[in-house]
Parts: structure tokens; sequence; C-alpha cells
DNA sequence: CTTTTTCACATACCGATGGTACGCGAATTC
DNA sequence: GAATTCGCGTACCATCGGTATGTGAAAAAG
């Protein structure tokens, strides 16, 4: 079937090296401290391979953080679509947020360099275009459903948005696992109060 | 009093002007995006000047940011001081932080760029310190008050402190006034969670 | 099969940037 | 008034992101 060719297979590993090697430089140590010196090192290519498939640095950056969103996205997704019940997608879909980003090779990108290094606005548009989506089409459907009062969606989803990344943020660095306990609950509770008339 | 002497007044001077500066060209355009060229360009200093008041220009905006985290935590303070209910020390004090930081002057450099420039664990540390602090005492108060059902304390004030980070930069670029109101309707709901038995 | 074209990538180079070493001169100290 | 401090300017360096150009093999054209 598709005839692949020597070309392009070739095109894609070398792409797909430098995705990998950036995106694994750039959890370790952030993006401001990796050079992209190193980063064609690790690939095994040089600058030239680099600018011929990315425009720069932060458009790299901007490709391994659409890798990253989409993976979450999907996980949420995923976790979401196992319940019938509107409200058990919204309450598992943030539980499986809260997981998928607590891990390491997810937290620096996404959440820390992300919005620094593409902007705010960039950044909260590509979060809206993958996972944050979710939890947007979550809260609509419980308002049509009068599960949750009838008020504006956005103020929600962004309060929550935020108070989950801040959470994944913070289990990162938490030692005592029993913290990941608490914040579920707390994080529960939280939305428990979302359907009380 | 104070025989303050040329030599002093002239370094506060200098050291002022670098901070002033810089937590302009910071909040303009971000910490990436300036150089330390410019900055003392626009101080009328040389980089000589810079290098002798801070370490680097990494120190140079930590001490920005301690600036302004101050400043924050300190309106938050008076905001919260006004009141004597310990409840509604809570909710003024929430709203005031989010007035505070919605304000253009404080969002880049406060929740954008400050986890990315000295990491996620030096900006948490520096944000307890300041304006953090008060949101964690004042619900330990309630709890302790029993306003607020007996649990950690830890996780609730990273819920709502990430969830009020989020909001301020989204309101920032909102154009409809309204979205403040609903914005401070919902935490104001979220909040009043808390003391639901 | 031969020629031509394409293109994925390497090499060499550039201006700008953060950072350092050192010198100077006026304010302070003795 | 001599000695010393120190706030700051000057000159310089390594490294960075980015660009221009070369090259050789694969693909297309003949």
């Amino acid at each position: 079937m598709t005839e692949r060719g020597v070309r392009v297979r070739q095109r894609e590993e070398t792409r797909r090296a430098l995705l990998g090697e950036s995106r694994r430089l750039f959890t370790e140590r952030g993006y401001g401290a990796v050079s992209l010196a190193e980063i064609v090192g690790a690939a095994g290519v040089t600058k030239g391979a680099l600018y011929h498939h990315f425009d720069g640095k932060e458009e790299l950056f901007r490709a391994v953080l659409e890798d990253v969103q989409q993976e979450v996205g999907r996980r949420v997704a995923e976790a979401a679509g196992a319940h019938e019940d509107s409200w058990d997608q919204l309450v598992f879909g943030c539980r499986e947020f809260l997981a998928a980003t607590t891990a390491p090779g997810i937290q620096r990108i996404m959440l820390v360099d992300g919005p620094a290094v593409l902007g705010w606005t960039a950044w909260r548009a590509m979060d809206e275009a993958s996972s944050a989506r979710h939890l947007t089409e979550a809260l609509t459907v419980l308002v049509d459903e009068g599960v949750v009062p009838a008020q504006p969606v956005a103020p929600l989803a962004h309060l929550l948005s935020g108070a989950m990344n801040e959470a994944a943020l913070w289990l990162a660095t938490s030692t005592d696992p029993a913290d990941l306990e608490h914040t579920t609950a707390a994080l529960d509770r939280m939305l428990d109060a979302l359907r009380a008339a």
C-alpha cells in the first residue's frame, strides 16, 4: 500500500527524534536552560535538520507542547468516556486530568513553560483545543441538563482548570502520598457544590 | 537623623531605577524578550551597575518579583484586615487578590514568568511567603473556629490559589466586563460551599 | 539507463546576549 | 591630606539562536 520510500521514512524518523529528545530535555531542565546544540546533539543530527523541520526553538517547543496536550486530552477523554452519566464524566475526567498532569513528563512543559514561552493567550488557545475543551463541554452539558444551576460556563471552567493545574504542580512536589487523597477529596467536594441547588 | 550621605543615596537611586525599569520592561514584553542592555539603557546606567547590585538577570527578576508579590500581599492583607469576621476576611481577601492580580502590571511577572524563570518550587515558596500565606492562615482560622469542616488546609489552599490565578489571567484578556461579576459570583459560591456542613 | 531535479540535511558563519575582569574616580575613613 | 572603599563604567569573552549556502543521495523525467 503506502509506498513510503526511503526519503519520507528518514524524514519522519528525524522529526520524531527531535521531538522526543527536546521533550525529554525540556522536561528535565526547562525551555530556557536547554540549547539547540544539546537537542540536535542528543537527536544525532545538526541544526540544519532542526531548522528544516521547525521554524525555530519556539516552534519546536510548540510542537512538543501539542504532543503533550494531546496526550493529556486523550487520557481525559478516555476516562470520561468510560462513564455514561454526565456527572460521572465530569468527576472522572477531572480525576484523570489530575493524575495525568501530576506525572513528571507533563508538568513543566504543559503548566510552567507553556504560558511563559508562547504567551498566556496562545497557551490558553492550545489548552482549550485539547484538554480544557473537555471540561467546558462537560460543564455545558450539565448546565443544559439542569444538573448544575444555569450560569455562565466559562468562569467556572477557568476556576476549575486553574485549581487542578496548581494542585497537580503541588502534588508533584509533595512527598506525602495522602496529599493526593486529600486533594481529590477536596476537589470532589468543590465539584459537588456545583449541583447544590 | 539618618546621615544618608551621597554614596548610599546614589546607590539606592540606581537600584530603584534598575528595579523600576526592569519591572516595566518585564511586564510589557516578558522576561525572555528583554535584554540586559535594554534595562540598563532605560535605567541610564551600564551593566557594571547592574551586576554590582544583582547577581545576574535571574536574580534581578527575583527582586522584581518580590516587590510585586509584596505589593499584592499588602493589598490582600489590608482588604482582609478591614473585616472582623474570619469568614469575611477570607471572602474579601480573595476578592482583593482577584482584583490585584488582574491588573496588567502584576500578571505576567507574578503568574506567568515567575514559575518558569525561577522554577515552580522556588516560586511557590516566594508566593507562600507573601500573598498565599494569607489564604492558608485564613483557612486555618476558619477550620479552627469550626466554620469550615475539619480537613487538611494545604490542598484547599492550593486549589483555591490556582483557581484565582487562572481566573485572573483569563479576566485580564476578557473584554466583557460582566465576566468579572460572573467569576466573582462563581468564586463566592465555591467558597460558600466550604462551610456547608 | 542517463540525466535532471528535488530535498533532507550538514557546514560555516553571524549578530546579539548574558556574564566576567578590570580600571577609575569620587566619596568616605583614618 | 593620605589611604581606602566602593559604586559603577569599559572592554572583552563564550555561547546562544538564527541564517546562508553547500552537498549528496533519492526520486522524477527523458
